[in-house]
DNA sequence: AAAACATATATCAAATCGATATATGGCTAA
DNA sequence: TTAGCCATATATCGATTTGATATATGTTTT
């Protein structure tokens, strides 16, 4: 899937600008499960411009840049139908955090104890931004459902994370540091 | 963070053909958090070579193409923890499955029943490959705990799926009844 | 008053993907 | 039996996508 398709499929809910539907994959429900960046966004939206897929119309705004708002039209709507036709693609998690707990006796302890907490107020503010979504999107039963996918799955990760904080950063920890001893006369090599 | 660094990490494990890593990186515990297609791994390996990060070991194998096995250097493993100091991306969850449920009114009835059905059998497998992981692996402790990260996160994915089933695929779709798990970081948030 | 930030569009080098080519051998169904 | 497919293995390359940056303007913060 492309990012036409998933332009194609946001503007299915509403009309919008190339800015609007960025911010609304990284911000709102779909930033959960889609990604898009400008430089991906903004050529797309131009081609399907001239492939008809969608209509501009240019919004004059006070005090802000003037606003290129897409719609989709009927021709839009048969391409996307097709699209989603196809059968998806495999589920893709990526997490650099998970990435160097694999590999914390690389990293300082307060280092791993910082990205670890970190990573759970993270997960937090996530979980609650969804919540949001779900209120502010209850009209629309997909969006409350997938929501909910959301929010089922990053609490349990949530959980998990806290239940085992200790298995991660225990307070006696173990042989990875090696300690020097205080020898006055011999300058230490290690920071 | 780059293929540079993932490939680094995963030869800290064991040493390794770029097909080989190529294999981790789908299979393996690592295929949950991280990704990386042929055309990425090769040339990192080969500029990591000319680089001294790693070195490189001709394996004849008898009915098989020869192997060439990496394995990480001092100087490569001093890239890595350099590399791994720098604070983790956000998490990236993708799933075209989700933005097709979320589209699903224009889809016909039994392709969704389909990919729904499909998705929940792909998420028991994901869940039965994690937990042979945790066999294989059980002497490295970073590992069994990232692989409880993902058996919790997809588990409870699932469940919500088994869960709401009726939800998205039941009579009338016009009419979601969603069943929100018990959800205990919910409770939080009054007390 | 300067700095930082938000809105808004756009471009582009660099990174990465996804598909394909090449080669070898084992397995298996017509 | 042999043609077709699959697994191992390396490599390349066009197309896509990212991530950073440029440009312009107004508001909010320091």
């Amino acid at each position: 899937m492309n990012v036409r398709t998933l332009c194609l499929g946001i503007l299915t809910f509403k009309e919008a600008s190339g800015y609007e539907i960025k911010k609304m994959v990284e911000e709102d429900v779909f930033g959960h499960f889609i990604d898009a960046s400008y430089g991906s966004i903004y050529p797309a939206l131009t081609k399907m411009m001239a492939e008809g897929l969608v209509n501009v119309r240019a919004e004059e705004q006070a005090g802000k840049p003037d606003k290129k708002v897409y719609a989709i039209t009927p021709l839009g709507r048969q391409e996307l139908a097709a699209a989603l036709l196809v059968d998806p693609a495999k589920d893709k998690f990526k997490s650099e955090f998970m990435f160097q707990i694999m590999l914390q006796e690389y990293l300082p302890k307060e280092h791993v104890a910082q990205i670890y907490q970190s990573q759970i107020e993270y997960l937090r503010d996530e979980i609650e931004k969804i919540r949001c979504c779900v209120d502010h999107h209850s009209t629309h039963p997909s969006m409350s459902f997938v929501a909910g996918f959301g929010e089922a799955s990053l609490g349990a990760g949530l959980k998990y994370l806290e239940d085992n904080k200790d298995a991660i950063l225990g307070g006696d920890n173990r042989d990875l540091k090696i300690v020097q001893p205080m020898d006055q006369n011999r300058k230490q090599k290690n920071a």
